[in-house]
RNA sequence: GGGGCGUUAGCUCAACUGGGAGAGCGAUGCCUUUGCAAGGCAUAGGUUACCGGUUCGAUCCCGGUACGCUCCA
C-alpha cells in the first residue's frame, strides 16, 4: 500500500465519488472489513507466461494458486488490477471508440480467497460495500446464479439464488445459463459457477429484469462473482476440489460511471482530464459525447489508446514488430491516424499526451511517474517512424484514387486497398476512411481474397526440404512400446558411444529394418546417445551410426557380404524424452535391437563449443560496453559463426565493437576456465550477478555455466561481489573447457533486426583467423593500389570492391578499410573522368575536321567514321556536329576493333524527319550491316554493332538508306 | 521463418515502351541593395545501393547481396 492511501470510507456520510476514491475505497474495505491483503497489480505484460499476451484479468497473476502449484502467505487478497484486451483470445480493440464501455486498458477490481471464505461472505460483503459504502440503490441492483446443466451433471447453485433472495427483491434474482454462469479457465483445470450483479442506470421504480444480459447499455454487468469448487479433467470430467476458491471481478471504468451517474464511462473523471489534454494539444471543439461523431470517437480512441500504450510501454513491453510488440504498434497507429484524419494534427502528439495519463493514474500505480520520460520518448519515436509511412501512403492512395477517377470509377481497387496495408501498414479501415472522404468506396471484399491469399502464400513455403514429421502420436506409440526415453547424459562429452536402436521411424510409421537408400530420410531412436539435439539456439551435431561386424546380430548373408551398416546422422531434435537421430542409411542393413557406434562430427562439435562459449562472453561484454539493459533476444550458434540479438537502444559504435572485440580476445588470452553444472534454482538464482533471459522458464535444477571461475567457486561464496565481473547464464548448451580453445573472436557484423533490437554475428577459431589475414592481407593491397594511375587503378578498384564485398573480415577493419579507401575512390573518379574527357575531345577535334570540310555541300547527309570513340564520346560529337550544321543529317560511326565492338550514333533536323528520315530507322541500318541493332527518337539515336571489319558495310548502308529520302 | 515494396545530387522526389539522368530546396560564386530580408544570373554536385545476367544499348527487364520499410505466421 502507498503512503498516501486515503482514509477509510468508513463514515458514510463522506461517500466516495472520485474514481481515486472509488478504487480506494474498495481496497479499504475489504482490508479493513474483511481482513484481505493487499496484493499490487502484477505488470500488465506478463513476464512468466507464455500463453498470455497481456494481463487481462485480475487472477491471472493467482493462477498458480488456482491450479494448486503455488502458494502465498495469506489467504485473502484484494487489489485493483491493470488489464489489457488486445489482439489475444480476448480482444476489445475493434470496438473501442463506437460505443461507451469497451476499453484496450482498464482496471479490476478484485477480491479473492484462496481456500478461504465462500459464497455466503462474498455475496454479502459484495452487496455490502456497493449499497453502504458506495450508497447504490438495492432496488436497481439485479444478480444471476448458476441454474444448473443436468447433461454436465452440475446442479443449480441454490446456495447463490438464496443468499441473494435475503438481500434483494425476488424478482431481481435471475437464473443464468452455462454461458453466462459457469467460469472454466480453460479446456481443463479449475472451474465452477458464477453470480453476476448488474444495475440498472435508469432505475424509476421499473423492473429490468428483463433487460439483464440482453445488451441493453443501461443495464449493465458491474461484478461477477466466481466460485472455483470444481477442475475440468482431461475426459471432461468435474471433479470436486478440495479447496474452494474465490475470484471477483468489477470493472473500475464502469463502476464509476455508476456512481457517479454518467450513462458513459467516458464521462468520468477517468477520461475528462485526458479528453482536456487532446484538446488543448490538438485544438480539436471540445468532447460533445456523441456515439456516431468523427470527432468524439477519435477522442475516445485516442485517450483510450494513450492510457493502453503508457502502461504497456512503463511495464516493460515496446511497439515492434511481432507479438505484443506488434499489437502495441496498431494501437499507437490507430491513435495516430485520428489524431491526423480527424483532428488535423501534424508531427507526434501522443507523446504529448502521456503526462495526463500519469496526473491520472500515477497515484494508484506509482510506476508510471519514473517511466514518464522514457515512455513519451519511446511513443515519439514511434510516431515519427509511422509519420514517414504514413506521408508515402497518403501518396499512394493519391495516385490510386485518381488512377480510378481517370477511367471514371469510384471503387479504390483491391490491389491498391492490398497494397497501401502490405507495403505502407495501413490498416484496410483507414483506407476506407479515407476513401470515404473523398467520397469513394473500396473494394473490400476483393482486399480480404487478396489477405486471404498472401496469408496462403506466406504459410505454404516453409517446413521444408530435410525436414522430419514426428507427430506427437507418434511419441505416443513409442511410449506404448515401453521404449525408455534416451539417455543423453553423454552429450556434453560426446564421447563416442555403443548403442543399441530402439526405433526407426520413416516419416508415416516405424519399421523394424531398412536398406541403405541414399534419397530416404528416416529417423532413428537409440537406448542412449553423445549427440546434441538442436536446442536453446545452439544447432545440433551431425555424426553416424556403424555397427561393428564383430558385435553385429544381422544376417549370415550380411556378414558374408562384408560391409558394415552405416547410418550418416545430419540432424538431430528433441521429441519429447527421446532424441531422434535423423538422416540417411548409406551402406547395409540396420534393424531394431542391433547394437552399434555412435560417433559425433568432431570438428563441427569443437566448432560449436567455442562459439558457444564464446557467445557468453559476448554477452557479458556487450553489457558491459553498452550498459546493463543489454537484454538478450535470441541467439544462434552452429559451426560457422555465432549470432546474438539484443534489445538497445541505439547502434553500437565502432569504438564500441572494438572494445567488445579486446574483452572477449582478453578472456581468451587468460585462457579462463569455463564451467558448467546443474545446481538447485534456488541457489543458482542466489548467485551474485547470474543473468537469465527475462520472462524464461528454468527447470530446477538448472545448469549453469560460467567464465573465469568454477560453477562449485560460484556456488561456496554466492553472494562475492567478484562474481559480477563474471559471465555466468543458466545454459544447456555444449562448452569448451577453457577460452584458449576458441582461439580468437572477431565481430564480423552489427546491424539492426527491428526498431530497438540489434543482432551481431562473430566468428572464432580458425574462421576468426582467416578474417583477421584477410583484412591485413586486403589493407597491404590497398596501399599498393594508391601507386597506380590511370586505368590501372580504376580496373583495381573494381577488384577491390568485388573483393572487398566477399570477404568475411572484422566489423572493425572493414570500417577502417572502407575509410582507408575513400582517397583511392577519389584518384580513381578523376582517371576515369579524365579519361572520359580525352575520349570526347578527341572524338570532337575529329568531327570538327569533317564539318569544315562538308559545310560547302550544305544540307546533304554527313556520314562518317570517327576513331577511338565510345558511345558517350560519340553523342558529344553529334552535339558537336550539330552545332554548326543544323540543317544536316549526321551520322558518325566509330569501330571499336579490341572490344568488337561498333558504336553509331546519328542525328536528324526536322526538315529531314519530314522527307522520311528518321534517326532512329537510320541507326538501326546502318547497325543491320555491322550484325547489330539499335533504335531511339527521330531526332537523335543511337545503336552499336558486334562486328568492327564490316564498318565499311554500316557506312555505305548508312550512306544508301539516306539518300533515298533526301 | 515466409512474402511484398523500396534504395536516383547534401535533402525531398521526377524520369513514358529499354535510347544522351532531371526538378525543387540546399551549397558555392557573381550581380542588385546603404545594410538586412529577399531577388537575379551562373556553377559545382551522380559508379542511379552493390554484384552479375539479358541487350547494339539498362535508372528501367531478370537473378543475387546489403540496407530500410511493411505484412503474415
Amino acid at each position: 500500500m502507498s503512503a498516501s492511501t486515503p482514509a477509510p470510507a468508513s463514515g458514510h456520510s463522506t461517500r466516495p465519488t472520485t474514481a481515486a476514491e472509488i478504487r480506494q475505497a474498495f481496497i479499504n474495505f475489504f482490508i479493513e472489513r474483511a481482513g484481505h491483503t493487499f496484493a499490487p497489480s502484477s505488470p500488465v505484460v506478463p513476464h512468466d507466461d507464455p500463453t498470455l499476451l497481456f494481463t487481462n484479468a485480475g487472477m491471472n497473476q493467482f493462477k498458480d494458486v488456482f491450479l494448486g502449484r503455488g502458494k502465498r502467505d495469506y489467504t485473502r487478497a484484494v487489489n485493483t488490477q491493470k488489464c489489457i484486451r488486445a489482439g489475444g483470445k480476448h480482444n476489445d480493440l475493434e470496438d473501442v471508440g463506437k460505443d461507451t464501455y469497451h476499453h484496450t486498458f482498464f482496471e479490476m477490481l478484485g477480491n479473492w480467497s484462496f481456500g478461504d471464505y465462500f459464497k455466503e461472505e462474498s455475496i454479502r460483503w459484495g452487496f455490502e460495500l456497493l449499497t453502504k459504502v458506495y450508497g447504490l440503490d438495492r432496488n436497481r441492483l439485479y444478480a444471476t446464479w448458476f441454474e444448473g446443466h443436468p447433461a454436465s451433471g452440475l446442479a443449480p447453485d441454490l446456495e447463490a439464488k438464496a443468499i441473494w433472495e435475503s438481500l434483494l427483491p425476488t424478482d431481481h434474482v435471475i437464473p443464468g445459463n452455462m454461458k453466462d454462469n459457469f467460469w472454466e479457465m480453460g479446456e481443463t483445470g479449475p472451474c465452477g459457477p458464477c453470480t453476476e450483479i448488474h444495475f440498472d442506470r435508469i432505475g424509476g421504480g421499473r423492473n429490468a429484469a428483463h433487460l439483464v444480459n440482453s445488451g441493453d447499455p443501461d443495464v449493465l454487468e458491474i461484478w461477477n462473482h466466481v466460485f472455483i469448487q470444481f477442475n475440468r479433467e482431461p475426459d471432461r470430467s468435474l471433479k470436486p476440489l478440495p479447496a474452494k476458491h474465490v475470484d471477483t471481478g468489477m470493472g473500475l471504468e464502469r463502476l464509476v460511471s455508476v456512481i457517479q451517474d454518467k450513462r458513459s464511462n467516458y464521462d468520468t473523471d477517468l477520461w475528462t482530464p485526458i479528453f482536456e489534454a487532446i484538446r488543448v494539444r490538438t485544438g480539436a471543439r471540445a468532447y460533445t459525447g456523441k456515439l456516431e461523431d468523427h470527432v468524439d470517437i477519435a477522442y475516445r480512441v485516442i485517450a483510450d489508446h494513450i492510457r493502453c500504450l503508457t502502461m504497456a510501454l512503463t511495464d516493460g513491453a515496446t511497439p515492434s514488430n511481432e507479438g505484443r510488440g506488434y499489437v502495441l504498434r496498431r494501437i499507437l497507429r490507430r491513435a495516430v491516424r485520428h489524431g491526423h484524419q480527424t483532428l488535423g494534427v501534424r508531427g507526434p502528439f501522443l507523446r504529448d499526451l502521456v503526462p495526463a495519463v500519469v496526473s491520472s493514474l500515477g497515484g494508484a500505480f506509482p510506476e508510471l511517474v519514473p517511466a514518464a520520460k522514457r515512455v513519451a520518448q519511446l511513443i515519439e519515436d514511434e510516431e515519427i517512424q509511422f509519420g514517414k509511412t504514413l506521408e508515402r501512403g497518403l501518396a499512394l492512395f493519391a495516385d490510386a484514387a485518381l488512377r480510378v477517377k481517370k477511367v471514371g470509377g469510384n471503387t479504390i481497387s483491391a490491389e491498391d486497398a492490398f497494397r497501401l496495408h502490405d507495403t505502407s501498414g495501413f490498416p484496410i479501415d483507414l483506407t476506407q476512411v479515407m476513401a470515404e472522404e473523398a467520397g469513394m468506396t473500396v473494394d473490400v471484399a476483393g482486399y480480404e481474397a487478396l489477405m486471404e491469399s498472401a496469408r496462403e502464400r506466406s504459410r505454404s513455403v516453409g517446413g521444408g526440404a530435410e525436414g522430419m514429421h514426428f507427430p506427437p502420436d507418434a511419441i505416443a506409440k513409442l511410449e506404448e512400446l515401453s521404449i525408455k526415453p534416451t539417455d543423453d547424459h553423454g552429450k556434453f562429452a560426446g564421447k563416442p558411444t555403443n548403442a543399441t536402436i530402439m526405433a526407426i521411424w520413416n516419416g508415416r510409421n516405424f519399421d523394424q529394418h531398412v536398406e541403405a537408400d541414399s534419397s530416404n530420410m528416416l529417423a532413428f531412436v537409440f537406448d542412449r546417445t553423445p549427440m546434441y539435439a538442436e536446442m536453446g539456439g545452439q544447432v545440433a551435431d551431425h555424426g553416424s551410426f556403424r555397427t561393428d561386424r564383430a558385435h553385429s546380430h544381422g544376417s549370415e548373408i550380411e556378414r558374408s557380404s562384408g560391409g558394415n551398416a552405416v547410418l550418416e546422422i545430419t540432424d538431430v531434435q528433441r521429441a519429447g524424452n527421446y532424441v531422434l537421430h535423423i538422416g540417411r542409411v548409406t551402406h547395409g542393413r540396420l534393424a531394431c535391437g542391433e547394437m552399434g557406434q555412435l560417433m559425433l562430427a568432431r570438428d563441427r562439435r569443437d566448432a560449436i563449443r567455442a562459439n558457444h562459449s564464446a557467445t557468453h562472453a559476448l554477452n557479458f561484454a556487450l553489457r558491459a560496453v553498452a550498459g546493463e539493459d543489454v537484454e538478450q533476444k535470441g541467439s544462434l550458434v552452429d559451426d560457422e559463426k555465432l549470432r546474438f540479438d539484443y534489445a538497445a537502444k541505439s547502434a553500437l559504435s565502432l569504438e564500441q565493437i572494438a572494445e567488445v572485440e579486446r574483452r572477449v580476445n582478453a578472456s581468451i588470452h587468460a585462457n579462463d576456465v569455463v564451467d558448467a553444472r546443474e545446481v538447485p534454482l534456488g541457489v543458482a538464482r542466489g548467485i551474485n550477478g547470474v543473468r537469465a533471459v527475462f520472462g524464461e522458464r528454468y527447470p530446477d535444477p538448472v545448469r549453469v555455466v560460467s567464465i573465469g571461475a568454477t560453477v562449485a567457486e560460484l556456488v561456496s561464496k554466492p553472494d562475492n561481489a567478484k562474481w559480477k565481473e563474471l559471465s555466468i547464464e543458466f545454459c544447456g548448451g555444449t562448452h569448451v573447457g577453457s577460452m584458449g580453445e576458441a582461439k580468437r573472436f572477431v565481430l564480423v557484423s552489427e546491424g539492426g533486426l527491428a526498431a530497438g533490437v540489434r543482432r551481431v554475428i562473430a566468428l572464432t577459431g580458425a574462421r576468426a583467423i582467416a578474417a583477421q589475414m584477410a583484412a591485413d592481407g586486403f589493407a597491404a593491397r590497398m596501399k599498393d593500389a594508391m601507386r597506380l594511375e590511370g586505368d590501372a587503378l580504376v580496373s583495381e578498384m573494381t577488384d577491390i570492391a568485388k573483393l572487398m564485398e566477399a570477404l568475411e573480415i572484422g566489423a572493425v577493419a572493414r570500417a577502417e578499410l572502407d575509410r582507408a579507401m575513400d582517397p583511392l575512390r577519389e584518384k580513381a573518379k578523376s582517371a576515369r573522368k579524365q579519361a572520359e574527357g580525352a575520349a570526347r575531345e578527341l572524338a570532337v577535334a575529329q568531327v570538327r575536321e569533317l564539318v569544315e570540310a562538308h559545310t560547302a555541300r550544305g544540307s546533304s547527309p554527313l556520314v562518317a567514321m570517327i576513331n577511338g570513340a565510345d558511345a558517350p564520346a560519340l553523342l558529344a560529337a553529334i552535339d558537336a556536329a550539330r552545332a554548326k550544321l543544323t540543317e544536316t543529317p549526321i551520322l558518325l560511326i566509330s569501330p571499336d576493333f579490341e572490344g568488337g565492338k561498333v558504336a553509331i550514333a546519328a542525328t536528324c533536323p526536322k526538315s529531314a524527319n519530314e522527307k522520311g528520315l528518321k534517326a532512329g530507322d537510320w541507326v538501326k541500318a546502318a547497325a543491320q550491316a555491322c550484325g547489330g541493332a539499335g533504335g531511339g527518337r527521330p531526332d537523335t539515336a543511337q545503336a552499336g554493332g558486334k562486328d568492327p571489319s564490316k564498318t565499311r558495310e554500316a557506312l555505305d548502308a548508312a550512306i544508301a538508306f539516306a539518300s533515298g529520302k533526301v
